[in-house]
RNA sequence: GCGCUCGUAGCUCAACGGAUAGAGCAUCUGACUACGGAUCAGAAGGUUGGGGGUUCGAAUCCCUCCGAGCGCGCCA
């Protein structure tokens, strides 16, 4: 990379003028061309400890430099306060496109966390009804950022944990009963309009004399099934449904208690046990056990995590709503206390996300699982694609809430940044097949006289996939793959851009190869951050006629 | 009351502590009998909620105030 071969070159200048290196020495694209194509401002960080300006600095790094210049380095200036501007030859984007074509499908990929065996929870609402619309922003985040784990090397297993034990499944089960009896739910029960089309279903199924033991079961699997259609419909796969009741019994929750007591960090009061998790950093004690020999949560939570890592997996990242911020600290300073992780890096690494806010007819949506009323998943994909949903919930950074306008989303889908995106494919496969009907073939690489390629479109698109290891890496660093939906729609918007004023099969054979060969570089790109985001690649979009307009 | 998260164009959102804060939508003006017009070019739109501080430099870090969302159970 460039980038790095110039930042050593500036080490080398450093050293040849007798200045200290910094800890940290950034080589960087310039947000303005006029500053050129790459910049560091090592000059400006070093002003304190040199104690001269950083134009100065900066002067007596690029004298030093430009005694070997780095390759493909046509001029450096000095500009600003002490920014190092390096402006280079396309000569350098030209092997870009060659690094592009040689990686193929791995283009892009990193080695951050190369090797890495990573459990990535996420989605795991109760299995008590559907998925609910906001819900799919967890599905579309958490397979993006298992996507993106595995591009950096990580092994990756993406699990769903099942709560199937527990108090929100026996009122779950007694509202589901209630039904089946043609009564109304417990007060405190789910409500929804689609616990009375289950029961139906179930007494279609089982016919009648189903005891609420067999309807909570039964509901169970039913509601299980749903979520995984549903999620099918959306095409994410979980590697493992995790039960809860599988912790409870394998005696896992109890190995989990004793060890805790073993240590010292529980004690008894008021016939409950009680973790001392306000001395390992918590902001208060918790419960573990209740006076009625119950399990909390929490406590079982320490058995699910401690048995993810009994199975092998080195690193847990959780993805959970914002409204259980409260409990991060509880469940990472008890699984310290448990010999996992450490305070300076946790386990499990918690990503929050805000919420969803549906919006319909500029009102406001209010979800709630319980009272019924409820806009599922299922709903929204039963009108837009699942590749505008994905798009849709991956535009945005998971820590603001987000605001889905569902008129928008459905109604006007075909103007979802999703198409944008595929149709910059589909033009490049367009390109391709109409080359082919002219017997125009794409010749061997090497043979292929990239130095054609000047126009400055042509370079913006060069510049953007020799950017894109680098948003990869950062995305997955952070957690944060809207920065692949960022990239990807600046580069189709790059890409449209070339093909309005490029046009790729000419008379001019020379530049014919070269430009198909960056119009295959470009499908690479494309196609690759698109499978990251889990969206479809199309070759051929459904053309759009005047009469679908709607008014 | 305490805690967590957030506040950027009319709207929805970007922006490793970097130079003149960028896109899309909406609005306005334009574009090839063309490799697919689900496209492209341009205009307009900002005191980054207010005020302090840290430093060469702050939307970004710290403090404070204002506003919003969410937590603070022997619920999950």
């Amino acid at each position: 990379m460039i980038a790095e071969q110039i930042a050593d070159a500036l080490r080398a200048a450093l050293a040849a003028a007798g200045l200290p290196e910094p800890a940290r020495l950034e080589v960087v694209p310039t947000t303005q061309r006029e500053h050129g194509d790459l910049q560091s401002n090592v000059a400006l960080t070093l002003q304190k400890d040199v104690g001269a300006s950083g134009r100065e600095i900066a002067g007596r790094i690029v004298a030093a430099l430009e005694a070997s210049p780095p390759r493909h380095v046509e001029r450096i200036e000095v500009a600003g306060p002490g920014f190092i501007n390096f402006f280079l030859a396309p000569t350098w984007l030209h092997e870009v496109l060659s690094d592009v074509v040689a990686a193929g499908e791995v283009y892009g990929r990193g080695r951050s966390y190369e090797g890495l065996r990573v459990n990535l929870e996420f989605v795991s609402v109760n299995p008590t009804g559907p998925l609910h619309a906001g819900g799919g922003r967890w599905v579309a985040v958490g397979d993006a950022i298992a996507n993106l784990l595995a591009a950096q090397g990580a092994v990756v297993h993406r699990e769903y944990y099942l709560n199937d034990a527990g108090n929100q499944l026996d009122t779950f089960g007694a509202s589901l009963f209630a039904r089946y009896e043609g009564r109304e739910p417990p007060e405190d029960g789910y409500q929804g309009a689609y616990m009375i089309e289950m029961a139906e279903r179930m007494r279609a199924e089982l016919g009648g004399g189903v005891t609420e033991d067999e309807a909570r079961e039964w509901g169970l699997r039913d509601a299980v099934a749903q979520l995984q259609d549903d999620l099918g419909r959306i095409g994410v796969h979980f590697d493992t449904w995790f039960s809860e009741r599988t912790l409870h019994e394998q005696g896992k929750v109890a190995v989990v208690l004793s060890r805790l007591a073993a240590g010292g960090f529980t004690y008894e009061r008021d016939g409950a046990t009680w973790l001392r998790s306000e001395d390992l950093g918590d902001q208060r004690d918790r419960v573990l056990v209740r006076s009625d020999g119950s399990t909390t949560y929490l406590c079982n939570d320490f058995a699910y995590h401690l048995d993810k890592i009994e199975r092998g997996w080195e690193h847990l990242i959780d993805i959970w709503g914002s409204d259980h911020h409260g409990q991060v600290r509880s469940l990472q300073v008890g699984m310290c206390a448990l010999g996992v992780g450490t305070v300076e890096e946790p386990e499990p690494e918690i990503i929050l996300g805000q919420f969803v806010t549906l919006v319909r007819e500029g009102e406001t949506v209010r979800l709630s699982k319980r009272t019924g009323n409820i806009v599922t998943l299922a709903d929204i994909l039963d009108e837009v694609d699942p590749d505008v949903a994905r798009l849709t919930f991956l535009l945005q950074g998971i820590d603001t809430t987000q605001t889905f306008d569902l008129d928008l989303v459905t109604s006007q889908s075909r103007e979802n940044p999703v198409y944008y995106v595929q149709y910059a494919h589909a033009r490049v496969a367009s390109i391709a097949r109409k080359a082919a009907e002219r017997g125009i073939t794409r010749g061997p690489l090497d043979a292929t006289d990239l130095s054609l390629l000047v126009h400055e479109r042509e370079l913006d698109l060069l510049r953007s996939l020799a950017e894109y290891p680098e948003v990869l890496e950062r995305a997955a660093i952070l957690r944060a793959p809207h920065r692949v939906a960022t990239w990807v729609r600046e580069f189709a918007g790059r890409f449209h851009g070339f093909y309005r004023d490029c046009r790729v099969i000419t008379d001019d054979a020379a530049l014919t190869q070269a430009r198909l060969w960056l119009t295959e570089a470009c499908r690479i790109g494309l196609a690759d951050a698109l499978g990251i985001l889990g969206v479809s690649a199309p070759d051929v979009m459904e053309r759009l006629d005047d009469e679908d307009e709607p008014e």
